[in-house]
DNA sequence: GCGGGGATGTACT
DNA sequence: GTACATCCCCGCA
């Protein structure tokens, strides 16, 4: 399966689902997506895209699937993926990766910290691969130094669905839609509890 | 372990 | 000038 299959063809919030428990690496170092968030387009409140908002900003979110959408806020950088075909913007946020490869690099990037603080949120995660620019945005990811394992992928215990993080508009449907997917009890979710990490992170167990 | 607040870049009014 | 799809440090427990 190519990236554009996986991206299109069915709704994005299945999509984000299905991207918990796969590889995602840059220049080779990385881990297993344990966090995502659906933005779904035109009528989603707390999207960029919302009400057909367009500019060269967020063009990513109307590539179609599979590019990026690679986003700055403060000093920080975050990581999209665009789904479904061109001109319809939506797209997944991934929040939060369990550290796998080239895991010492990672602490370097982070200038020393290690654990969930490695990886634990979307501006931390980008940190630690070594992103620091936009230099990726608009890119297929299958032209970029990003690759994500699509034909492996380790299976969540169980995935909760929860409202989006930092989305403001506390009164908004959109801001309470439960569209961001984590897995059930793994310690690299943003804001995770000690007391809620299950055994082998959440993972079904493999032989 | 928690809660509050400041730092800070970019796009848009 | 203002609003943000955030992070970190600092108090106080």
């Amino acid at each position: 399966m190519n990236y554009q299959t996986f991206f299109q063809n069915r709704p994005t919030t299945e999509i984000a689902q299905d991207l918990l428990g796969r590889m995602l690496t840059y220049h080779g170092i990385g881990g297993l997506i344990v966090e995502a968030e659906a933005y779904l387009g035109k009528k989603d409140f707390a999207a960029h895209s919302y009400n057909g908002r367009r500019s060269p900003a967020n063009e990513g979110l109307y590539c179609e699937g599979g590019h990026l959408y690679i986003y700055a806020q403060r000093q920080y950088f975050f990581f999209d993926i665009a789904t479904q075909e061109k001109d319809v913007p939506e797209g997944i946020l991934v929040r939060a990766i369990e550290p796998k490869i080239g895991i010492e690099a990672m602490i370097k990037n982070r200038s020393g910290k290690t654990g969930p603080l490695l990886t634990n949120g979307p501006a931390k995660m980008m940190q630690a691969l070594g992103v620091t620019s936009r230099k990726w945005d608009l890119a297929n990811l299958a032209d970029s130094p990003f690759e994500i394992d699509l034909a492996h992928k380790i299976i969540p215990r169980e995935i909760i669905a929860a409202p989006r993080i930092g989305i403001k508009q506390a009164d908004s449907y959109w801001a309470k839609a439960p569209l961001r997917f984590y897995v059930a009890g793994n310690p690299y979710i943003s804001d995770m509890k000690k007391k809620n990490i299950q055994e082998n992170n959440g993972w079904v167990l493999t032989k």
